[in-house]
RNA sequence: AGGCGCGUAGCUCAGUUGGUUAGAGCGCUACCUUGACAUGGUAGAGGUCGUUGGUUCGACUCCAAUCGCGCCUACCA
């Protein structure tokens, strides 16, 4: 084995292995079925360290229950990303001076597959570098031919159920992209705007009212104002009518409870149906009365275009907007309404306002309220059983807490709107005839078919293409063949746990559930395990503009620095902030990102992986874990050098052989590191069970290094290198040891796949263990027989001996290597014995140089002293120790020992706590303070002793 | 406005039904090229657990209030 671990050498070679040996398919035997739906990335997309995180998640969950012998299965897949795909190569028609019109629908959308194509690869080739099993035989992608037929049977079925409906309603408009969007799709945040009072006057001429607004230009849309009923101040013009400025319209003063807050403001509220949801809400409320004023269109006037400009109204028979205003842009038409008002004397004053303003998460862009044809789904019947699934617990959220966000969303949801004016996605499949009918069926035959219309009767499909969201929430399902009734349908849904950040609990886990149980007529999944953001080292959110993000591969792969400052300046939104980012970058990486490796980003991410909590990401962490595969690798190399061509009592893989009782002889050493593996293995499972990874990562790496190699590789060493040691010790010894690296490996290989396999095909044969890989051999167990706690017992006191005398070399300044005599007073029958018996572990791990019991009351000369139990173990000062070292040593150790004893004592002192305590405490409270009294006792004599030289 | 979460060592984080001297990694200090590993070893310094009250024999842990930070949802025209 090369000295140092590098992952490069390894890790490719084995995933292709893997996937070319087809270990990732489901096995055809198992008890149990255990299932998970990676969440499909953008089929366009690259990974992030988000992806990273989640995968990191779903393959250490995968690979724990394969290698526990349930047929496992992890769905693999991508989304083709309707908004996000569709802008991306808008974008790349942009630099050729293009728009998609210009190409037309047909070969735009080609335009889109070739991209497809190209790019598509890239998140899948990123996956694999990951290390996840996915079942890459079974890929889909939500627009392949089967998932299309699973969308449309959806669309159908809610159709023909009344679920899915046809409207004209308000709905959130992107200008930009020239959509509708949904309400999870707009983004609100608060932004500096102004207040502008207008004065409206009474046609009566008697006096006026005065609105304030953020959007002055949407007066030209105003069809009346509303006061609150209970407002005195203007109870008595309710039903007068108000010249609405510019426009030399009137509008009705109308009344209305809900909305209208007197306190607010000044108590009058322009209402504009057309262009905002309230005053829509208020539109309906009071249509009768606004209509009587014989408005046009009963007041519901839209003053826009799909590109949020003045529209013209030309086809109206009221000329209702003024000419001026036609054809400007919303922002330059508040500019000329406001500039009139002024000049009209009409506005009153401008304050500044902060207000928050709609924007859509993929363009920016400001959304308008607008009133459009778009499709629905009626979302309260589906949403109730998805309620009742959780509120059951048929679904459980981990945390647990996050059940609260999603039935505070379920239980305001609104209809969906699942339209989209956008080319790339699943067409909706309606058909239009010329007089405006409309025929939703599978497809075009079918609709001619069940409607009995003629070959020649015209009829079109509907332009707009459906919500990306509306696929990917069938897709628990339909990736395993549904409408089919496939087998793997049946063997995997419902599926075991989804894994999943927080930020689509809304988007995407409530619509699979509700989608799962109105066709599957079952959950989609038992659990669903909610992760944080991956944030930077600051706590700040991964970003292009901030140029903080973190590239997954690049921590794998290593980056110099400057291709890392190439890549996150390039290709800006904002390149004036390219300066700042290069600076930042340069700071905080001046050698660039060296190459990690896969096994440590992964058993970082584990390790970071504290429930319910975002993880700063942190440069040191994964530098730590690169270092502990490292030790892993080096741990593994110095049991090949003492294991290899030696006699491990271990026979051939298969033939079960090992060596008899009388051949093979367990030292301390290796009863107490077996004790422990079990231990260990408990802790690893009971964490991954849980979902606590960071505690699984933990087990693992204490286990590992802390007592693994910290101790049992050490005290191998004096029995392997000790030429008076029996065959039996070193043949139980060398078995021990690559036998627990062998369990070891398996245990860590759910999180660290690479290493563990690379290590494992070396280590398995010397084991007498049989197999092709390690992925398909039994997680670790925990077996009783081998836990012994009269070796851990025994164990506790070498450790002691040996720290204790370390802790004396350490602080007095000898050289560890010196080896000192020691001498034990007050040793009891036992202490002698095991001081005699593993003297060669003390005499390696202290150095010492001898070891003489002291017959009792003897104490021997001035000496430094530690403390095992009630003996005492002696180093004497001649020559080596300073005595005033020593008394200061002492007498630091003596307050302390006497802080702890006054605690205790206090404690035992007072009669509530020795009543009402449980007796098991208070017990352990009084031998508490037994063991320092004598340990005060003992030092203090020492203390005296040397201070009186 | 409502909801959720966080505040523990210089930094990143554990602390599971209240009972430890409050832990780990990184960083820091001193010493050590010992034959698995300097991506290492040994020893050590460092915290009134945001603040204030309360419950309790006992609070990092439970309750209340408060300060600071973050997120989500809905918004006042």
């Amino acid at each position: 084995m090369e000295k140092t671990y590098n992952p490069h050498a390894i890790e490719q070679r084995w995933y292709q292995t893997w996937e070319e040996r087809g270990y990732f398919a489901p096995s055809r035997a198992g008890d149990a079925n255990y299932c998970i739906m990676i969440p499909p990335p953008n089929v366009t997309g690259s990974l992030h360290m988000g992806h990273g995180f989640n995968n990191t998640i779903m393959d250490t969950l995968i690979r724990y229950h394969r290698m526990k012998g349930d047929r496992t299965l992890w769905q693999p897949g991508t989304d083709h990303a309707g908004i996000a795909t569709q802008m991306v190569v808008e974008r790349q028609l942009e630099a050729e001076h293009r728009k998609r019109h210009d190409l037309g629908r047909e070969k735009f959308i080609e335009r889109i597959w070739e991209w497809k194509q190209e790019s598509g690869g890239n998140i899948t080739r990123q996956l694999r570098r990951l290390g996840s099993s996915l079942d890459w035989q079974h890929e889909r992608f939500t627009m392949d031919e089967g998932l299309s037929e699973a969308v449309k049977e959806v669309f159908v079925r809610l159709y023909e159920e009344g679920l899915i409906y046809r409207g004209k309603r308000l709905v959130n408009w992107d200008p930009k992209l020239h959509t509708a969007v949904s309400d999870l799709e707009v983004l609100s945040e608060e932004e500096n705007g102004f207040m502008w009072h207008i004065r409206y006057p009474l046609s009566n001429g008697q006096g006026h009212l005065v609105v304030a607004t953020t959007r002055p230009e949407t007066l030209l849309g105003d069809c009346a104002v509303a006061v609150n009923p209970a407002d005195e101040r203007y109870r008595h013009m309710i039903g007068e009518l108000l010249e609405l400025p510019l426009t030399g319209r009137r509008i009705p003063i109308i009344a209305d409870e809900e909305h209208v807050d007197p306190e607010f403001g000044t108590g009058c509220v322009k209402i504009t149906p057309a262009h905002d949801f309230n005053d829509y809400a208020v539109w309906q409320r009071h249509r009768d009365e606004i209509s009587i004023s014989e408005q046009a269109h009963g007041g519901l006037i839209n003053i826009l275009t799909i590109d949020a400009a003045i529209r013209n109204n030309e086809d109206e028979e009221a000329h209702l907007i003024p000419e001026k205003y036609i054809g400007l842009d919303r922002y330059e038409a508040r500019k000329r309404v406001v500039a009139d008002l002024e000049t009209q004397g009409l506005l009153l004053k401008v304050d500044e306002h902060k207000l928050m303003v709609p924007r859509g998460d993929r363009s920016g862009a400001v959304i308008e309220p607008f009133l459009t044809d778009q499709w629905y789904v009626k979302i309260a019947p589906l949403a109730k059983p998805a309620i009742e699934a959780v509120e059951s617990g048929r679904i459980r959220f981990v945390p647990d807490n996050w059940k609260n966000t999603y039935f505070e969303w379920m239980r305001n949801i609104q209809d969906w709107c699942i339209s989209r004016q956008i080319w790339w996605g699943h067409r909706i499949p309606a058909w239009y005839d010329d007089e405006g009918n409309v025929y939703v069926g599978r497809d075009e035959a079918e609709v001619r078919r069940t409607h009995q219309l003629s070959d020649d009767y015209p009829l079109r499909q509907d332009e707009d293409v459906l919500d990306t969201w509306f696929s990917s929430a069938l897709w628990p399902f339909s990736t395993l063949g549904w409408p089919e009734q496939t087998e793997r349908l049946q063997n995997f849904y419902p599926t075991s746990v989804l894994v999943t950040g927080f930020d689509i609990i809304f988007f995407w886990v409530a619509r699979m559930i509700m989608m799962g149980l109105k066709f599957m007529d079952d959950v989609p999944f038992h659990e669903v395990y909610v992760h944080g953001l991956v944030r930077d080292s600051h706590g700040d959110k991964m970003s292009k503009s901030k140029g903080n993000v973190l590239d997954p591969i690049d921590l794998i792969d290593g980056i110099e620095l400057e291709t890392l400052l190439k890549k996150r300046t390039s290709g800006m939104m904002q390149p004036q902030l390219a300066k700042k980012i290069e600076q930042q970058t340069r700071k905080e990486f001046p050698d660039g990102i060296p190459s990690f490796g896969t096994d440590s980003l992964r058993f970082t991410f584990a390790a970071l992986a504290a429930t319910g909590r975002d993880i700063k990401f942190d440069m040191g962490r994964i530098e730590g874990y690169r270092n502990f595969c490292n030790k892993l690798w080096n741990a593994s190399r110095y049991v090949m050098m003492n294991v290899e061509g030696q006699d491990c009592g271990v026979g051939p893989a298969r033939t079960g052989h090992s060596a008899p009782a009388s051949e093979l002889q367990r030292s301390l050493a290796d009863r107490w590191i077996l004790s422990r593996l079990q231990k260990a293995k408990q802790a690893v499972a009971d964490a991954i069970e849980g979902y606590r990874f960071d505690h699984a990562a933990q087990a693992i790496y204490e286990f590992t290094w802390n007592e693994y190699c910290d101790w049992y590789l050490e005290l191998s060493k004096p029995v392997l290198n000790d030429p008076n040691a029996s065959e039996a010790a070193k043949r139980g010894t060398r078995r021990t040891l690559v036998r627990v690296l062998e369990n070891l490996l398996r245990l860590t290989h759910p999180i660290m796949p690479f290493i563990t396999e690379e290590i494992w095909q070396r280590v398995a044969p010397l084991a007498g263990v049989d197999g092709e890989t390690i992925m398909n051999r039994p997680f670790p167990s925990r077996r009783e027989s081998l836990i012994d706690e009269a070796a851990e017992q025994e164990m506790e006191w070498v450790m002691q001996f040996i720290l204790g005398i370390r802790k004396i070399k350490g602080e007095m300044n000898i050289a560890p290597a010196k080896q000192v005599p020691v001498l034990l007073a007050n040793a009891s029958e036992a202490d002698q014995s095991l001081a005699l018996r593993h003297r060669p572990f003390l005499d390696f791990l202290a150095r010492t140089e001898s070891i003489e019991v002291l017959p009792p009351n003897d104490h021997g000369p001035e000496s430094a002293t530690a403390l095992v139990g009630e003996m005492k173990v002696l180093i004497p000062l001649a020559g080596l120790i300073d005595k005033d070292a020593e008394i200061k040593r002492l007498e630091k150790e003596i307050s302390r020992l006497q802080g702890d004893a006054e605690r205790t004592e206090k404690k035992l002192g007072n009669p509530s706590f020795v009543d009402k305590a449980p007796p098991a405490v208070v017990q352990k409270e009084r031998d508490k303070l037994n063991e320092n009294l004598k340990a005060l006792e003992s030092l203090r004599a020492q203390l005296d002793k040397i201070q009186s030289l």
